[in-house]
DNA sequence: AAATTGCAAGTAAGTACTCACACATGATTT
DNA sequence: AAATCATGTGTGAGTACTTACTTGCAATTT
């Protein structure tokens, strides 16, 4: 991977968070990756073939998360992991994760799929501790990690620390 | 409001909805309304204000739901009537609904003060029913409804009628 | 007759994408 | 060692088409 491909990469990844797939040109991420408009489909083919390296590169991402977490076995602190997870993204990487809500309302992309390890292992964790209904508690709380997350990268005021701390308290944790 | 002018606003909610706002043309707007794509800015303005006259026209949908649950006396009830709304709206305005939810991402427009009444609403509920942190428990089930609509609309296969069983039973309701 | 509603044909600017060409690097042939 | 070739990187002007929006004029309503 040549400078100016992670260059366009890097520029492309900026503006498709901030101001959407369809509202950004690919002149406007040429400008500001310092390259020429014809290099972009010169390395990835189209605008499409752009914004699927961009994912690919960053589903490694997610991944890395998941997988530190699936791998616990203690359940009590697997579920724990999972709470503290959003506020354990790095900033630097906010602009992939508002992408990827955003692509999410855009281009109704799932990314459902690839949190369906996490779902299985919060399952099992719940059914360890004997919880009545493991299955859903499992998707409540992935409900809530997605409600975080979004309020979170929305810049909303909820105060995410407090929240950890009463779901910690709700499960006993 | 003429005849055509409805044709218009209907035609391009559900364009909007469906393929979201940068997506979506004039054009296409008018040509499934079926009138002359001058029309619309004769009525509108720009295309900026086509989509504030179907916002406006749909707030008045969120108040209707909001009101309808703020009104309650018995806070058990009012709190059962917040878990249930995901469920008790109309299935003709699912189109709204997600234009809400595509809006929220696309440009960063924010319906969380129209909730804001519904949360003190909340955290008074839980207030009376001698909860710790009612603020939090409130922001809690708002996460937990934005959470469950968001999953609907988006046609995921999450049941939803467990799950609000599931909360109905956490909240001894 | 005055105002409103509506249309068809514009406009300038922007869109994704192409293409001919230049330059570098390294391998292969003379 | 010099010349040829192949290949990948990069440019910038150009393509056909779409975009939001305008304008002049006719039909309809008030």
């Amino acid at each position: 991977m040549t400078e100016k491909q992670e260059k366009i990469l890097q520029a492309a990844l900026i503006l498709f968070a901030k101001e959407g797939f369809h509202a950004t040109s690919t002149s406007k991420v040429a400008k500001l990756a310092g390259v020429s408009e014809g290099l972009i489909f010169r390395h990835f083919g189209n605008k499409d073939g752009l914004l699927q390296a961009i994912l690919e590169f960053g589903a490694e991402k997610l991944k890395d998360l998941v997988v530190d977490i699936v791998m616990e076995p203690d359940p009590k602190e697997l579920i724990k992991k999972t709470i503290q997870m959003p506020v354990n993204v790095d900033k630097e990487d906010f602009d992939f994760w508002k992408l990827q809500f955003k692509l999410k309302w855009e281009l109704e992309v799932n990314s459902d799929k690839k949190m369906e390890p996490l779902h299985m292992a919060l399952a099992n964790a719940f059914r360890k501790l004997e919880y009545e209904s493991p299955e859903l508690e499992a998707s409540l709380i992935l409900l809530y990690i997605e409600g975080i997350s979004s309020s979170m990268l929305k810049g909303s005021n909820l105060n995410v620390n407090d929240m950890i701390q009463l779901l910690m308290k709700k499960y006993e944790l």
